[in-house]
RNA sequence: GGGCCGUUAGCUCAGUCGGUAGAGCAGCUGACUCUUAAUCAGCGGGUCGUAGGUUCGAGUCCUACACGGCCCA
């Protein structure tokens, strides 16, 4: 074999001579493992000597003459294979020294222990599986430490495969938020919610302030958007009298990516019937508690740095306006009016505790956009265990019943877990007009250069009209979710192919 | 949108003052029938992100752009 040939082609060069002696890897179909490779470890530990067989990827290699060593890994464990020349015979020995790390084999031997003790499989029978053609970035590891692998954060997302199969804790990560969709499925089928489907595509879309992307639909020569909320829609069917619905599903918002944004995420939004925001926040804290039970085993969950949170509980509750008072200093009574308000942050002098910097009220044009400033510089910081916040002001709040004492105010709340929204939820407004009014209002924010204010929506309208029962809905963005309970730092560590801008020459025509 | 940083072999990374490209792993050849970051001997491998500019000469300096990361709004 020549070496200026690239990898590949000497690859290719080992596929044609596996092919030569009758063992093509793509030929075969089938091939049973009698069990995983943990299983099979634990085995053999046990000093387990029966006839096994195994499949997996060619993770080690180690030749040393008429003998050699294979780990072979299924992807969540690997097991040790022990190669002899005299076992294999001619044919089965010529296969093991065309293998390369990547390819995958099936194997059939005992279980045994090394001389080191290792528990391994004495190969009697090798079947190549696969043949990789691309040199993998898995790395080399002595005492659980990894040397080299793929580290570039930008090629893990490119080629996801490649970070799964070389990056175990990467690979735990997305495999944690997999298993937590499908517990919450479970949670709420268990509790005779009814999941639903509803449009991806529509003509209104509404349920929540961003901007949409817009797409085509040719048949009907019809620009239509894609969905950011569920909302309105899992509403039509409580106004059908299916009074315990829920869904998860993709939305989409027309904006940028970052650490805590993906244009495209996954969303569970859930309501209830004669329900209020208690019943909501109990309904939160028992998922939570069923989610880390499925998930991690235990309700209190360990993050990588060292704190703890227990999901086994109820959690805190604070008033929104009642911690700004307590945390900025002002008073509650001044976040009746944006006049008000600004007067009462002039006179204090109030000071961002992050920043050092004065809170600039002339930047804020709602008494709603101010609050939401004070909630997130003062009151967020302090949320590090499970709390609800409770009491949103009505401006950014267009679909949330006024709270009785307070129309500035709306029954609503939101889940706050270390310092993070998880959930967003309320009372849902059942007074059609009410709701024409606040959507009315939300008309007027968009005429004024509002691109995320709410639009007219007439059949959710009509849909109110003809009767919604009082019901309480609440909304948590799945991936946001598990990028708390996994100690993820982005987002793009939970989503398997996140987003991301082609590379040069990648973009479709 | 702004600032900073990064982009060099399949992977992880060096690269000094501007002087024609380096290591480990992976690969190839050979030795080795219990290794495990196997070992030992030898060998090959590069559009230095892209495009310009300065210079006798650019991985290195300058400009623009692309992609990514971090921070800020």
């Amino acid at each position: 074999m020549s070496d200026e040939r690239s990898l590949r082609d000497i690859r290719l060069a080992k596929l044609a001579r596996m092919r030569e002696l009758g063992h093509d890897p793509y030929a075969v179909e089938r091939f049973e493992r009698s069990d995983s490779a943990e299983n099979l470890v634990a085995k053999a530990e046990s000093e387990s000597t029966e006839s096994v067989m195994f499949a997996g990827r060619v993770v080690s290699y180690r030749l040393m003459g008429k003998a050699g060593f294979a780990h072979l890994s299924d992807g969540d464990g690997k097991i040790q294979g022990y190669f002899k020349k005299d076992d294999l015979g001619e044919v089965g020995w010529e296969l093991y020294q065309l293998l390369d790390i990547g390819d995958h084999v099936g194997v059939e031997g005992e279980l045994f222990r090394t001389r080191t003790g290792e528990p391994s499989i004495h190969v009697r029978r090798l079947t190549p599986l696969s043949k990789s053609l691309q040199t993998l970035p898995l790395g080399k590891e002595k005492d659980g430490e990894s040397w080299y692998g793929l580290t570039d954060t930008e090629q893990r997302y490119r080629h996801r495969h490649l970070d799964l199969l070389s990056n175990a804790e990467a690979r735990r990560k997305l495999v944690a938020r997999a298993k937590l969709t499908s517990a919450v499925r479970r949670f709420f089928d268990g509790r005779g919610y009814l999941e639903v489907e509803t449009p991806l595509l529509q003509l209104v879309a509404g349920g929540a302030a961003a901007r949409p992307f817009t797409t085509h639909y040719n048949a009907y020569d019809l620009d239509v958007k894609l969905r950011i909320s569920l909302e309105l829609y899992l509403k039509r069917l409580i106004c059908g009298d299916l009074p315990k619905v829920y869904e998860i599903g993709r939305v989409f918002r027309n904006e940028g990516v970052s650490n805590r944004h993906n244009p495209e995420f996954s969303l569970l939004e859930f309501y209830e019937a004669y329900t209020d925001l208690e019943g909501m926040m109990e309904t939160v804290e028992d998922l939570f508690r069923a989610v880390a039970t499925e998930v991690f085993g235990t309700t209190v969950v360990r993050f990588d740095d060292g704190t703890e949170l227990e999901f086994g509980g109820r959690w805190r509750r604070v008033v929104l306006l009642d911690e700004i008072e307590r945390l900025s200093g002002v008073p509650k009574a001044a976040l009746g009016s944006l006049e008000a308000a600004k007067v009462a942050l002039g006179e204090r002098e109030v000071v961002n505790p992050a920043t050092g910097k004065r809170i600039v009220a002339e930047e804020e044009h709602t008494l709603g956009g101010l609050i939401e400033k004070l909630l997130e510089v003062f009151v967020e910081p302090t949320l590090q265990e499970p709390t609800f916040v409770i009491g949103y002001p009505i401006e950014t709040s267009p679909l949330a019943k006024k709270e009785p004492g307070n129309p500035k105010m709306t029954r609503r709340f939101e889940g706050y877990i270390r310092g993070r929204e998880v959930c967003n939820a309320f009372s849902e407004i059942n007074d059609p007009v009410d709701q024409r009014e606040r959507f009315e209002q939300q008309l007027g924010q968009r005429a004024k250069g509002d691109e995320e204010a709410h639009p007219m929506d007439e059949e959710f309208l009509y849909a109110l009209e003809c009767g919604m029962p009082p019901t309480g809905g609440c909304g948590i963005g799945i991936d946001r979710l598990a990028m708390i309970l996994t100690g993820a730092d982005t987002l793009r560590e939970v989503i398997f192919f996140p987003t991301m801008k082609p590379e040069k020459g990648e973009a479709a025509e």
